[in-house]
DNA sequence: ATAAATATTTTGACATATCAAAATTAAAAT
DNA sequence: ATTTTAATTTTGATATGTCAAAATATTTAT
């Protein structure tokens, strides 16, 4: 009965597929699925079908599939102990913002609920990880934050950073280096449609421009 | 190439039954190790003929089993992982020393060689983990510790406890309890070889009676 | 409305890891 | 030296997870 680290990471990915998706309740597609998981379509579509069996998805074939409550209350556990592992590595174990990603993607799958309370108490409850991305509590309830990303929010106006929905290392870093960490304070400072661009200046009063792609992955509070 | 949890579970259970022979180049007969993983004879057979494959260990049909050194570095390298994690349950996490094994059974398969260092670092690279077993270095270099037991250590002397060759929980919990957990100070009072029984003195001057069993598998320093 | 392009499913194969039960070998006992 | 017993290996099957490539369904373009 106990999940295996393949169908935890499936769940996983259609779990954040659906968090993604403008409508909530629009089915996952095979075809993004299996790249999400970096398999060949066929494969998605047989494993999905034994999720079926396990009654942690509905599935229609051809269309895509969802997480069952129980699906979506176990693709919660797991994303709540890759949360707390990756800002427990980050805060208690000094290591990089960028880096600890992979590290908390194994880690996901091995740590037990006694760690994961204990480390989820070590760090005081934190309602998000480094990235901002919220951290589900033990029941698999997540707090919803809706906060404006920089293409939708005002210009001119001092913003916190909330949150990063990206998790490549090397964006990571340039965030970084840019003082665009979650927890920094910035300001649009101009959008240009035709450059497809974003200009921002940083607390530090450095300016940088970035793409829109970028800039609709970071989410701020004003 | 990257070796599986399956795989690097039978370099341990390898490594340890050599370590625990009085002969180190016997070889492990399949019995043992199949019983040691908790699987049938026949799939330690299998299995093997698979180790022997990737030239991790040496074969002989009906006599047994013995670690290559590609074997017996990867076999040190998950030793490490195990024992270094465990200490830093213990630790920085503040776990208790009788339940951290089969947290640590999962972490040593899933934690990267850039966050055990981290830990190594930590815990100030540290020589034994909380049993007193010794943690192989990055080379795989194991510290030979020989210590005596209880049935071979001198009566009526002074004597630090260094390691407890067991992982049983409850046999843990019973030595915390009676103060014999690594790094206590006892005496041993009395042998009796007919009542198969060993009388110890604890620091807090508490007496004690355990099976020589038990006596066994507690290493001391005098 | 049909053809072309795209997405999905099916089929057959393979790798890993396991078991049950039969066959074989080695060790112990008579 | 046989027989009995115990350990080990072999054989055939199963579960999980994957791919390549063929078959099918859906969507898009004409």
């Amino acid at each position: 009965m106990a999940t295996s680290s393949t169908v935890e990471n499936y769940l996983k990915a259609i779990y954040q597929a659906q968090a993604a998706a403008e409508d909530k309740q629009a089915l996952v597609p095979m075809g993004q699925l299996a790249s999400a998981l970096g398999v060949v379509p066929g494969t998605a579509t047989t494993m999905v079908k034994t999720l079926v069996r396990s009654g942690l998805v509905t599935y229609e074939p051809y269309s895509g599939v969802r997480l069952t409550d129980a699906g979506e209350h176990l693709a919660a556990m797991v994303l709540r102990r890759h949360r707390l592992v990756e800002l427990f590595l980050v805060q208690v174990m000094g290591m990089s913002w960028a880096e600890v990603h992979e590290d908390a993607e194994q880690l996901e799958h091995a740590v037990s609920d006694r760690l994961i309370d204990r480390i989820d108490e070590l760090l005081g409850r934190p309602a998000v990880d480094p990235h901002g991305d919220p951290i589900p509590d033990p029941e698999g309830i997540v707090p919803q934050l809706l906060h404006k990303n920089l293409l939708t929010c005002p210009i001119d106006t001092s913003l916190v950073v909330t949150r990063v929905m990206n998790q490549d290392a090397d964006f990571l870093r340039f965030l970084e280096q840019h003082e665009l960490k979650p927890g920094q304070v910035i300001k649009v400072i101009a959008r240009d449609t035709s450059a497809d661009s974003v200009s921002i200046l940083s607390s530090g009063n450095h300016q940088v421009t970035i793409g829109t792609r970028a800039a609709s992955k970071l989410l701020v509070e004003v």
